[in-house]
DNA sequence: GTTGTATGATGAAGCGGTTCATCAATGCGG
DNA sequence: CCGCATTGATGAACCGCTTCATCATACAAC
């Protein structure tokens, strides 16, 4: 025997669906679609009265569109995938990730997208995680990828669009990054201002890419201004405090005429460390050695002293990211797949520097005191 | 005339379906179905020679299941919602929400269930984000709900089940807490030990479900010891460092007989201004004025001195909650719906005890030093 | 030989929307 | 009155997958 079926109208905890509107507004479900999604201007033509009726229906039902099926039929989803970076620590210890995420959100929220979440937790690879992206998703954000990551491929093959944040351009790859060269620069230009002429510089864990821009613009700076570069005193670092604080101790174990009269943290936390290596080696934040950090997160304002940082607009980077993606997949053109955004240099105290001296003082477009 | 429709087999970047499969393998969608989710049982049977054809030609075509119709099939999306706490700077600022958002991760991907992220932006209210809930998922959870919230309403009358977190337990709800009582009693206790008898407690923010447990359980330590609760010392503070400042800056103006020798701050990082309150009058924590956190976030290990606080079990109740969730989607019973989860303390150097003296001597089911 | 029971396999009806192809009615110029 | 463009509206195919109802066969028991 065949079932019996009728739509049964209630199956009790069964939603309101398109048809049950129209029956009620008596009419097709095609007009109640049309009316529904605001008429696409197709073949399908809906007149004022029975539009009028349709929206009555729907109201009266409490009827909510069902995305999953819209997708089905659609092929679109509004959904966007963001990969957080493999180092669980990393996104949970730093504020980096947070920031970018809300930029992200804000985006994302604006244009009615919405959000889906992965990480590669502990225990779970990066390229295992990425087994995890399926085609729920219309296009992926990345942070920080680590390059050549099977993820890439996956994408590629699933014919995912993605963006990333904080990663080498490379031909054809959409990418958002900040300006990491002037922000090495304006950094070791600031200090130079100051009147330091040994500057260390602590860089950033290797294999991330905005580590070698920064460096470069911290070297450039200091040679145009006639400084010789020490190599000795550009050391591996990294980006937890701990690792901050072991390299300036090392830096502090020099003979008081090699030392370092100023220091170029790789972030705001490896910073911290730099200040407190500074500190317990009985020295004082900025009096003796003047510490800018990068990165301005809101840690920058609780060191003490409040940190001097050059400030990367990490929001404003998230935000970036998903517009560009979303413009990408609604087939917009002309948006720039590479874009570089300003960094500035906000001017607090770990430098000695009063800020009012610096407006416009640096090469930045943005200077900031709090 | 009607259109021609023989599946035309490749739209090019149309995804290999199900039927491309059966076709290959010379058999039915059905028989690929059932053998693709490891056969429901039900009376579709497959023989272990059809069986293998359909592996073989999935592997060849390089088949994936697609998800969205396959959840508008079974109406099951194995995707959860987590909506995060309204106030923007507190999820940017503070590393609460990130760890509970690392515990929900873990638990999610482990049971291969994913995550969309809801979040009330600056200028989007919880309530309007909560409209964008959608059947897409088929549970929620909620970190720290205001009370009231029509998210609530929302998710009864669309039958979307959710757990929350940090938030006041009530009949038939499911929800996951500390032991915030016992938070505020080990508190108190431990400087208790130490010989103090001026305790002062900050208390976090009006609305915030946990301050009440926390501070009763610091008046019933004190009362028990036969100390006299002063009403002026347990004040009104936040979960911000400002406030924690303001509030410790407001303590000390007392007269040194009548000022605290000791404050309970509402969080790490509430505690680190009351600590930057203290050094700036020129005292010193621990030798002046002990200190004591709550949370036991990463930031409590980059206080100066690192901060003995009471440990929440943060990513274990982020677990926990999707544990809960998933659970209960999935019906089964036996759950306890409103776990509270025991705290501990972790002594550091705020408070100036040797952590060895204090294993086992408090009310705390595990005490660890670092 | 008949009945019964596993086992193996499949067609087709959903799930809830979208949208193409088609049709009815209306209005207008000539 | 006829031809034609325009507006209004609809049935049904389709998105890709699940699953019920049904059927075919084989083999055991009686």
């Amino acid at each position: 025997m065949k079932r019996f079926i009728i739509r049964s109208s209630n199956h009790n905890d069964m939603a309101v669906t398109i048809r049950d509107v129209a029956k009620l507004a008596g009419t097709s479900v095609t007009a109640v679609s049309a009316t529904l999604n605001g008429s696409t201007g197709g073949t399908i033509r809906v007149g004022q009265a029975t539009r009028e009726r349709i929206y009555e229906a729907a109201a009266q039902l409490g009827y909510v569109s069902n995305p999953i099926a819209k997708s089905l039929a659609t092929g679109k989803t509004k959904v966007l995938g963001l990969m957080l970076p493999y180092a669980n620590a990393f996104v949970d210890q730093n504020p980096f990730c947070n920031q970018v995420m809300s930029g992200i959100m804000r985006e994302v929220v604006h244009q009615h997208y919405n959000l889906m979440l992965y990480t590669a937790t502990s225990g779970i690879q990066l390229d295992r995680a990425a087994m995890l992206v399926d085609s729920r998703i219309e296009g992926l954000l990345l942070v920080m990828p680590p390059e050549d990551s099977a993820i890439f491929l996956k994408c590629k093959k699933r014919g995912i669009p993605y963006v990333s944040i904080l990663d080498t351009p490379t031909v054809g790859s959409w990418t958002v990054n900040s300006d990491d060269y002037t922000g090495g620069r304006i950094a070791a230009e600031h200090l130079i201002t100051l009147g330091h002429r040994r500057i260390a510089h602590l860089v950033g864990s290797p294999g991330v890419v905005t580590s070698v821009p920064r460096e470069r613009g911290f070297r450039d700076a200091l040679k145009e201004a006639g400084i010789e570069v020490v190599e000795d005193l550009i050391v591996q670092s990294g980006f937890d405090w701990r690792l901050g604080l072991e390299s300036t101790r090392l830096l502090l174990e020099r003979s008081a005429r090699t030392r370092p009269t100023a220091i170029f943290a790789a972030n705001d936390l490896c910073a911290e460390g730099a200040i407190r290596a500074i500190r317990s080696a009985g020295m004082s934040v900025p009096d003796d050695i003047a510490v800018v950090g990068y990165d301005d997160t809101w840690y920058a304002t609780l060191t003490q002293p409040p940190l001097t940082t050059v400030h990367m607009p990490i929001e404003e980077m998230g935000e970036m990211a998903a517009r560009m993606l979303i413009a990408r997949l609604e087939g917009q053109n002309g948006i720039d797949p590479q874009p570089v955004l300003p960094v500035s240099l906000t001017i607090r105290h770990s430098c000695g520097a009063d800020a009012s001296h610096f407006v416009g003082g640096t090469m930045s477009s943005h200077v900031s005191s709090q």
